[in-house]
DNA sequence: AAGTGTTAAATTTTT
DNA sequence: TTTAACACTT
């Protein structure tokens, strides 16, 4: 494409920081304003007018999408030489890196890559055998601490400073560095390594580092404000040569602080680069105007952030939504009513309403109700695909033939089928291993002659033999073939079927789904090599090293018409034309804990999120709320979050009533409401009364907190509405009934549901339809 | 060693 | 409510 064409298709503040020229830039871009058009076509400028070479580019993201969707508009930019642009997350950059030059810090350059729940397991045995009391000292804790270290830099050595001599730093301090040496005694690195080893790697051996700073001569960074203090200096060490660092983020989008991020990353930016240039991209092209005043409205409350205010030149649109409800489930029941009615007038498609809230937990009642009115949906997100029991246990399988040292993967499947083999055997292979010095599987080769297995060695041979002929069948298969294998030998789908629950199937769905990931790495050389199909050995590590760094949100992609739902985290980057934000009540969102936290950057860091969910939002934005909601098997009630508070009266359009008498959504089914005796509308005032005070500021004693719940009202009043409709159903199966929205239709089938009866009405016009019955408003005719 | 049952415990957000 | 860790039984 023709630069001048590209260029005449910028907004001023755009062009501007396409062609800075160069040395250290700051690009200031509010939600929707066009950042990775901007960043890809300065990578385009800097070729084309420049003369930079497309191999000494280096472009750095958080998510495999967002280097995806670069890669992608980079690819078209471009052109010939687009390619060797390398264009990766922050981690798989470090990987390659640390691939090829690991050993001259004294670790080894096929090393596995350790998961969350891989480090926690190496934790939770080190707290065993230091015998730390996990009463006091929780495993969590000690680990979020080391990794917290390590963003900081914070090596096992320098921790016992850094940390202080309380008993827990002490504590901690030893699980640390007993954490580091396992991980290297098993040639194993976490996340946080990947960057911090890369690091040390540039502080100790200069002329790698001089290498990169020559080849990554231009630097472009993306989503700046979730930098952490390890890719901060990481991002420093590389630009400190040439100064060509072009750094793109919202410091009002910072989100991530809980794992580290530095918002000061970029607020200081200037400070640290005095030379700095800094353009502000204001101008959004996404939402209405409306939607980008109640944004700016919100974060205006925060204090440290870079004074900007969006605008746009689309409509004003309509009024922010604000919807409360007495329950979850009537608000899940809104809002799926709602995307239904949208679809059906043709205002969105399914995947043009996009669910977000605050915590995973919520997704559950809105996906019972999607269920219930056949309203196809994604969830993204919740538990990570590749942190299923199922695909780690063959991932174990797959790491064990791959690499026999890494002992953590080798430990879990070794009874797995069951083959006998127990904590006893396993703890003598383990002693042995760790006073010969070799890893746990070449211990295990050496069953014969370990004293106390005379007995068991047959079975551990059995495994070690199976193992080394799975790593000899491995020859001429691709990756798929190899994870096929693995799977047929093991008999794992076969016991699944076996169990013949809902499950197991799921289970069997989902190692189907990393047949077929494999299938779809098949070939891809990551060595840039293309065309040339790998096999073996070398085909496995790389679909490993693939699956290592994905994140769920990275396989989202929006070609089915279905509603999406996630967290607002994982909302992040995404856009939508009706977004719902389920949710908005005081101790869900902003959470309790950073209600009481009493660290005000908590609660900056809630309303940059609420922000972040504002933003999503195209053209129609609904924001829900319910006074009570079950939280772990309890009702807790909540009040309207203070951010909507936050929103100007004349940007929404507010159904929270006024008048004294609550009509609630399920209109006249709701008159038990009002068959309340004397007694028993006293008790419910005094019970309302003493939950004015939201449940988070309550005294959490057991004995309070049951007699909150239970003696006055609580639960029954919020089941009531729908379950006292359903005690007298005014029709039966066979009766003609007349709907609201569906018109007339005869009853097929009312079936006991958890909260209520569910009706199944076959409509004359719209189908057949499930629903509550007491949310169903259906009238017999 | 494997299966069963009990208890406790925990809940933000994820590269 | 759901999950994981632990103790106990077979």
């Amino acid at each position: 494409m023709n630069i001048e064409q590209m260029l005449s298709g910028l907004n001023p503040q755009q062009r501007e920081a396409v062609t800075a020229p160069d040395g250290p830039l700051l690009i200031l871009a509010g939600a929707g304003s066009g950042k990775t058009r901007v960043v890809t076509c300065r990578i385009a400028y800097l070729i084309a007018e420049k003369g930079v070479k497309p191999w000494n580019i280096c472009a750095i993201t958080f998510t495999n999408k967002a280097a995806g969707e670069m890669r992608d508009r980079v690819n078209k930019l471009v052109g010939f030489g687009a390619e060797a642009i390398n264009v990766a997350t922050f981690h798989s950059t470090c990987v390659r890196i640390l691939r090829r030059f690991i050993d001259r810090i004294g670790y080894q350059n096929n090393f596995v890559i350790y998961d969350t729940d891989d480090s926690k397991s190496v934790v939770r045995e080190i707290c065993k055998d230091l015998s730390v009391n996990t009463k006091i000292y929780k495993e969590r804790t000690i680990l979020a601490r080391i990794s917290s270290a390590k963003n900081e830099l914070v090596y096992p050595d320098q921790f016992p400073e850094w940390a202080g001599n309380d008993p827990e730093s002490v504590q901690t301090a030893q699980v640390y560095a007993e954490y580091q040496k396992r991980l290297k005694r098993n040639n194993a690195l976490d996340f946080d390594d990947l960057i911090g080893l890369t690091v040390k790697l540039f502080r100790v051996v200069p002329e790698v580092l001089a290498y990169y700073q020559e080849k990554f001569r231009c630097l472009l960074v993306d989503e700046y404000q979730d930098t952490n203090k390890a890719q901060f200096v990481l991002v420093s060490l590389i630009a400190h040569k040439y100064h060509n660092l072009c750094v793109v983020g919202d410091d009002d989008q910072s989100i991530y602080r809980f794992r580290g991020a530095d918002i000061g990353n970029i607020l200081n930016f200037e400070k640290i680069f005095p030379e700095a240039r800094v353009i502000r991209l204001e101008q959004n092209y996404r939402s209405t105007q409306t939607i980008l005043d109640a944004a700016n409205a919100v974060i205006a409350n925060n204090q440290g952030r870079k004074e900007k205010s969006l605008w746009t030149d689309n409509g004003k649109g309509g009024k922010v939504i604000l919807k409360r409800f007495e329950t979850a489930s009537q608000e899940a029941y809104y809002i799926v009513e709602d995307i239904a009615r949208q679809k059906r007038e043709g205002n969105f498609d399914y995947k043009e309403s996009a669910i977000l809230y605050r915590t995973n937990a919520q997704s559950r009642s809105l996906e019972e109700q999607l269920l219930m009115e056949n309203v196809p949906y994604t969830i993204i997100g919740g538990v990570n695909f590749y942190a299923r029991k199922e695909i780690k246990d063959i991932l174990a399988y797959l790491r064990t033939i791959a690499n026999g040292q890494d002992d953590l993967s080798v430990r879990r499947i070794i009874n797995i089928p069951k083959r006998g083999i127990g904590e006893t055997t396993i703890a003598r292979i383990a002693s042995y291993a760790s006073s010969t010095g070799t890893s746990f599987f070449d211990a295990a080769t050496q069953a014969a002659v370990i004293p106390g297995l005379a007995r068991g060695s047959a079975k551990i041979l059995d495994f070690v033999y199976f193992i080394q002929k799975l790593r000899r069948d491995c020859a001429g298969k691709d990756a798929a073939g190899i994870v096929k294998m693995v799977v047929d030998r093991t008999g794992y789908v076969k016991e699944l079927e076996a169990e013949r629950t809902d499950e197991a199937l799921d289970r069997i769905g989902n190692i189907d789904e990393l047949i077929s990931k494999a299938a779809g790495a098949a070939g891809e050389d990551p060595s840039g090599s293309a065309g040339r199909s790998v096999t073996g050995l070398a085909a496995l590590n790389a679909f490993l090293e693939q699956v290592a760094l994905v994140a769920d949100i990275d396989s989202f992609s929006d070609d089915a018409d279905r509603v999406p739902l996630m967290t607002l985290h994982s909302a992040k980057g995404l856009e939508f034309d009706n977004v719902y934000i389920a949710g908005m009540d005081e101790g869900l969102f902003p959470g309790y804990r950073s209600i009481s936290s009493g660290d005000s950057a908590d609660m900056e860091e809630e309303r940059r999120l609420c922000y972040v969910g504002i933003t999503r939002a195209k053209k129609r934005l609904t924001l829900t709320s319910a006074k009570a909601r079950m939280l772990r098997g309890q009702t807790e009630w909540y009040r309207v979050s203070r951010f909507v508070d936050e929103i100007p009266e004349d940007l929404l359009d507010d159904n929270r009533v006024k008048s004294p008498v609550r009509r609630d959504e399920a209109g006249k089914t709701s008159a038990s409401f009002h068959m309340l005796s004397k007694a028993q509308e006293e008790r419910k005032r005094e019970h309302e009364e003493f939950l004015e005070k939201p449940f988070y500021m309550r005294s959490r004693t057991k004995a309070a907190a049951q007699s909150a719940a239970r003696p006055a009202f609580g639960v029954d009043i919020l089941k009531g509405s729908a379950m006292m409709g359903s005690a007298s159903l005014a029709y039966g199966v066979g009766d003609r009934v007349h709907h609201i929205k569906f018109g007339d239709g005869t009853v097929k089938e009312i079936a006991d549901g958890k909260r209520d009866k569910q009706v199944t009405v076959e409509f004359d016009q719209y189908g057949t339809k499930k629903m509550l019955a007491g949310f169903a408003k259906l009238q017999k005719i």
